[in-house]
RNA sequence: GCGGGAGUAGUUCAGUUGGUUAGAACGCUGGCCUGUCACGUCAGAGGUCGCGGGUUCAAGUCCCGUCUCUCGCGCCA
């Protein structure tokens, strides 16, 4: 056995691991085990010393032990421990015995036992770390990314990479039983036109050329498909260079996936169970079977947006008609008035509506208009604007009731949608209609194919250019662009999108004819997209597939409110990592091999 | 690019109408303490009030600018 240093040499210095093991972990003792010898190791938790007996709560991964150094039992050991400080890392052997009569801790899943020390070793001191580590946190959150490693000892936080880690493996599981190939794909590959800003790579040895880092594996797998793989997977980094959310990383993680010979049920249903197989294992949730659907006009006319959070009823409905004639101009010549009735909403307070008129604010709307139904009268500051026979029919439609209050929104019918759709979400928890054990899962499908965006003026992928429209779209899509409808479908989850995938166009004509009404003409689908309009020619059987944000997905099983809860090492919002301090200036030897010079305004001290 | 919130001790925060030496709790250091479990107790140390200007006899406090963190809008096929 290791020499231990005494109490007044060097206390301080650390002790070699030498041939110990440890034995057990921190959360696995139970009374069974009272008498064993065992050999933990991990982390000081908290530390009482009462000058007599020292009571150290020894944390590893997997939990916490209380451990004693008692001068009567081992005076040695004992002497010893009064140096020992929050954090420093500890090998213990010691005997677990039963905690003395009434000194259970029922907190601790451990709080039967102890583990009273004969021998220990300070594997390492630790400075006073910045923050507590607990889940109790009072520590802001720059500092917590500053001190990643500690913020990630925090029980709470670790469960959630044990749980991810999990997931990942069920996930893996599923597929590979259903004959899926994990196959890689670059990370260094071409910039697309289309879509979200691309993060770039200069490459040395062609000077003056980029890479870029995929914002998806769209394109390899489905020449993967070509390929013949047949079925393909990957757990993969993705990168988007846009700005950041609480649920939006510019790297995050997609479970992604694509199937040759098949249609878009088949697709669906695999990807289903694959999620019901994951609630299953990692959460011991049932899903439903199968998962509700509801088409995209569905959607948009209930909910106002194409991801319903189904956990509670609130619906918008439709009263264009009905104000179409009436005497308030503003609801009388908007493209799209909608009502939100709340039952019981009544009692709600100027101060709260008032509130609630800021947030649709948010969303473009100028104000809220809103009528309480009372036994004889509407209260509104709108209500006199209506003829007796809009009342009935509004009464009618809306199916309102007394103590209701319903809440309109008039104008454009993006607007309307939009904000009425997040005031739905936001009345749902502040009126507590949400059962936050409850996990909804809803697939939306029958996407449009295109939609307009007015700051390009023409028409975009609303999936991606390489969905394929519906059987007979083809032709309403150069009819009518904005009718035609995809081989999309999303699949929601408490009203966030968690995957989406679609069929795609598996032959040259389809594929080309998608090119032209997004405006890519010959030469341009041929300068970005050569590969793939080759591969098609090459056979290309008829494919389709999905992908999930597993980072996002994590997150909701784990009830984390930010995605970097579930994110080793996540950047900040203006996207810069605070540990690293990445990105940074490089020396201009590194520019230089490169190729490029940094304009002005840009070029920052270099080291 | 835009809007909201925040920035004072190691940490979380308080700080009145601009007015004496900027406070509290936790943490930290030292003493005491043999059944604690966010131990207790006594004592002590600890401040570039984010940064830069300005107004003033006097600025943590008022004004202008700027940086950082955060929530959201736009953006994200």
């Amino acid at each position: 056995m290791d020499p231990i240093l005494s109490a007044d040499e060097a206390p301080r210095a650390a002790d070699p691991l030498g041939d110990w093991r440890r034995t057990h972990t921190c959360s696995k003792l139970t009374a069974a085990d009272i008498g064993a010898e065992v050999c933990i190791m991990g982390w000081v938790q908290f530390r009482r010393d009462h000058g007599g007996l020292i009571f150290v709560d020894l944390r590893d991964r997997e939990g916490l032990t209380q451990v004693v150094f008692s001068p009567d039992h081992a005076p040695a050991a004992h002497a010893r421990a009064h140096v020992v400080r929050s954090e420093y890392v500890l090998a213990i052997r010691g005997t677990v015995r039963p905690r003395p009569e009434g000194m259970a801790n029922p907190n601790m899943v451990t709080g039967e036992i102890e583990v009273v020390v004969n021998d220990w070793k300070l594997l390492n001191t630790a400075k006073t770390p910045p923050f507590t580590i607990e889940d109790r946190i009072d520590a802001g959150e720059a500092l917590r990314l500053k001190y990643r490693y500690l913020d990630l000892r925090r029980p709470k936080l670790a469960q959630n990479f044990i749980l991810r880690s999990k997931a990942a493996q069920s996930v893996r599981r599923y597929l590979d039983s259903l004959g899926f190939l994990e196959v890689e794909t670059p990370m260094l590959t071409k910039s697309t036109p289309e879509g979200a800003r691309d993060f770039l790579v200069p490459s040395r040895v062609n000077q003056g050329e980029f890479f870029a880092l995929p914002q998806s594996p769209q394109l390899f797998k489905q020449l993967l498909m070509v390929a013949g793989m047949e079925r393909y997977y990957q757990i993969v980094k993705c990168f988007r260079d846009e700005d950041l959310r609480a649920d939006r990383q510019p790297e995050f993680t997609q479970i992604d996936i694509e199937m040759s010979f098949v249609d878009e049920e088949q697709v669906m249903g695999m990807a289903e169970t694959m999620i019901r197989t994951l609630f299953s294992e990692c959460l011991n949730k049932e899903l439903p079977t199968p998962f509700p659907r509801m088409t995209y006009d569905d959607a948009m006319r209930d909910y106002g947006l194409d991801k319903p959070d189904v956990r509670f009823d609130l619906k918008l409905t439709d009263v264009s008609d009905i104000v179409r004639g009436c005497e308030l101009r503003v609801f009388a010549k908007a493209e799209l008035v909608k009502g939100l009735r709340v039952p019981g909403g009544e009692t709600m307070t100027r101060k709260e509506i008032d509130e609630l008129t800021e947030f649709v604010k948010i969303y473009g709307a100028q104000g809220l208009a809103w009528i309480k139904i009372r036994e004889n009268e509407w209260q509104s500051p709108i209500a006199k604007f209506f003829s007796d026979a809009e009342r009935s029919a509004l009464a009618e439609r809306l199916e309102l009731k007394v103590g209701d209050i319903v809440f309109f929104q008039a104008g454009a019918s993006d607007m309307v949608n939009n904000a009425l759709g997040y005031l739905r979400v936001q009345l749902g928890e502040r009126l507590g209609l949400i059962d936050e054990s409850v996990f909804a899962p809803l697939w939306v499908t029958d996407f449009p194919l295109l939609e307009y965006s007015p700051e390009d003026k023409r028409w975009v992928a609303k999936h991606h250019p390489f969905t394929s429209p519906k059987d007979g779209h083809l032709e309403v899509l150069k009819s009518d662009p904005g009718a035609a409808l995809a081989r999309a479908y999303d699949l929601v989850l408490n009203g966030s999108e968690i995957g989406g995938g679609s069929i795609r166009n598996h032959t040259l004509d389809k594929q080309s004819a998608m090119f032209e009404a997004l405006g890519i003409d010959a030469q341009e689908a041929e300068e970005k997209f050569s590969f793939l309009l080759n591969a098609l020619q090459y056979g290309a059987p008829p494919h389709g597939g999905i992908a999930f944000g597993l980072d996002r997905l994590i997150m909701l099983m784990a009830g984390a409110k930010s995605i970097r809860d579930v994110i080793a090492f996540p950047k900040t919002q203006k996207a810069t990592c605070l540990m690293t301090e990445a990105p940074s200036a490089v020396a201009s030897k590194q520019l230089r091999e490169l190729g490029i010079k940094l304009r002005e305004s840009a070029a920052k001290e270099s080291q």
